[in-house]
DNA sequence: TCTGGGGTCCTAGGACCC
DNA sequence: TCTGGGGTCCTAGGACCC
């Protein structure tokens, strides 16, 4: 489901302000108006800071920030454990809201969506829409959200971030030189701090500099990202809001920085079991199964590997996880300390797509190996070298090509 | 006293095939 | 004699975002 994207669009951007701090707030009042941080792990000393109040923010705690780092500059700084569920469930609310005024809702994160509000005529103008979401949002969760209205996703998003805390910007079209331009390159929404640097040595200081800067220049600095990174600059983005896309995910990871660095493979055994378990429980949930196995490796120095195996069909249970992060260690592990360790599952398919395949691939394993044997002598008389990945193409995608093929699985499948 | 954990997308080289 | 070019798949790493 997406909405056709050659005429003229009204997208929005929604940002929660400060998302889990302001949760927070909303269920214990007393809070307001208090540096208030969320950190990852308090009591441990490699805790940092994942979002923070205004009244943190403008002692100078920032998100990222080791949390020792942030009492320093804020002594009287609240720190709190993240509580998942709650912001779930907010958000789950949020979007809920969205969902009631369009269909074409695109959740990118928690705290962060786009709406393509084009065809909404009957709830007024954009900006009252955006006005009465926002309100609705305030006054029924108690949390502060910003939007921004733009006739892309790109220019919504830049637009959002320009009116903190609460804020409604509009950002047409022609105002990118006034209201886009000027603002520093690595404020834009795709660079990093790796580009910016790049950015910067070619005297790239401004988006106003980007959006006027040879195309050829910049595809030879940063490949193909150079290209859409200029167009955005001006203001060019057809990237459709895509609703489905939050259900097409690709990878289910886990990962854990270790309480201190260690070489006790005993601990890595029972913390891989873990991770495992953590990743069967999401792809149960999510009733998917996968094909690779990604093991990570981040040693002392912060030196990260990652080394991974295709498997021949699709897994879903901790102990096969287990038992090829188990293998890719023995292989690739280098005997020094190692400070985290993480397993992603990646190629995640449906198991109900996964199903159909198997099916198929059961079947091939049952046919009578003679059967096979003497069509694939058939099919090299007719092909020559190497039928067999035809075939199995054939089986498994079930799409006949030739008649030749076409009766060869008429005949497998009796 | 340095720097978490969840993801996506892109690139680049080698293997292999035609 | 010893050689081209295009395509796909697999793997590893890097950049970016929240």
């Amino acid at each position: 489901m997406v909405q056709e994207s050659n005429k003229r669009r009204i997208i929005f951007h929604i940002d929660m302000n400060c998302f889990y701090a302001s949760v927070e707030a909303a269920y214990n009042p007393a809070l307001k108006g208090k540096p208030l941080a969320i950190a990852g792990n308090p009591e441990e000393r490699r805790g940092i800071i994942v979002t923070s109040s205004y009244e943190a923010r403008a002692k100078g705690v920032k998100t990222t920030m080791p949390l020792w780092q942030a009492r320093k500059l804020c002594p009287n700084l609240i720190v709190m454990r993240p509580n998942f569920e709650r912001y779930r469930s907010a958000s789950r609310e949020i979007f809920k809201m969205m969902a009631e005024i369009t269909p074409y809702v695109q959740p990118v994160s928690i705290d962060e969506g786009y709406m393509d509000v084009t065809d909404v005529k009957h709830l007024g103008t954009p900006i009252e829409i955006a006005e009465n979401l926002q309100k609705q949002i305030l006054d029924n969760l108690d949390l502060p959200c910003s939007i921004g209205i733009a006739p892309n996703k790109f220019l919504a998003k830049m637009a959002s971030d320009m009116k903190k805390p609460l804020g409604i910007t509009i950002l047409r079209k022609r105002e990118i030189a006034t209201k886009l331009w000027p603002l520093p390159v690595e404020e834009m929404y795709g660079v990093g701090e790796k580009t910016a640097e790049k950015l910067h040595a070619i005297d790239i200081n401004t988006i106003k500099d980007l959006a006027s800067k040879d195309e050829y220049q910049l595809k030879q600095i940063l490949g193909v990202n150079g290209e859409r990174l200029k167009n955005r600059a001006n203001g060019i983005d057809l990237s459709p809001v895509d609703p489905d896309a939050v259900n097409e995910f690709k990878s289910i990871g886990s990962s854990q920085t270790l309480p201190q660095d260690t070489t006790n493979e005993a601990e890595i055994r029972g913390l891989m079991l873990s991770l495992a378990d953590n990743i069967e429980r999401r792809m149960k949930r999510k009733q998917v199964a996968g094909k690779t196995v990604q093991l990570m490796i981040c040693y002392h120095d912060r030196k990260t590997i990652t080394r991974s195996k295709k498997l021949q069909s699709f897994i879903e249970d901790k102990k096969d996880i287990v038992y090829i992060a188990q293998d890719l260690w023995q292989e690739h592990w280098n005997q020094e300390p190692i400070r985290l360790l993480g397993i992603t599952i990646q190629d995640i398919h449906d198991k109900q797509d996964i199903a159909e395949q198997l099916d198929l691939f059961t079947y091939e394993k049952e046919a009578s190996k003679e059967k096979l044997y003497s069509a694939i002598d058939q099919l090299t008389t007719k092909y020559g070298k190497n039928p067999f990945k035809q075939i199995r193409n054939t089986v498994v995608q079930d799409q006949p090509r030739t008649s030749f093929q076409k009766d060869f699985l008429d005949d497998y499948r009796k």
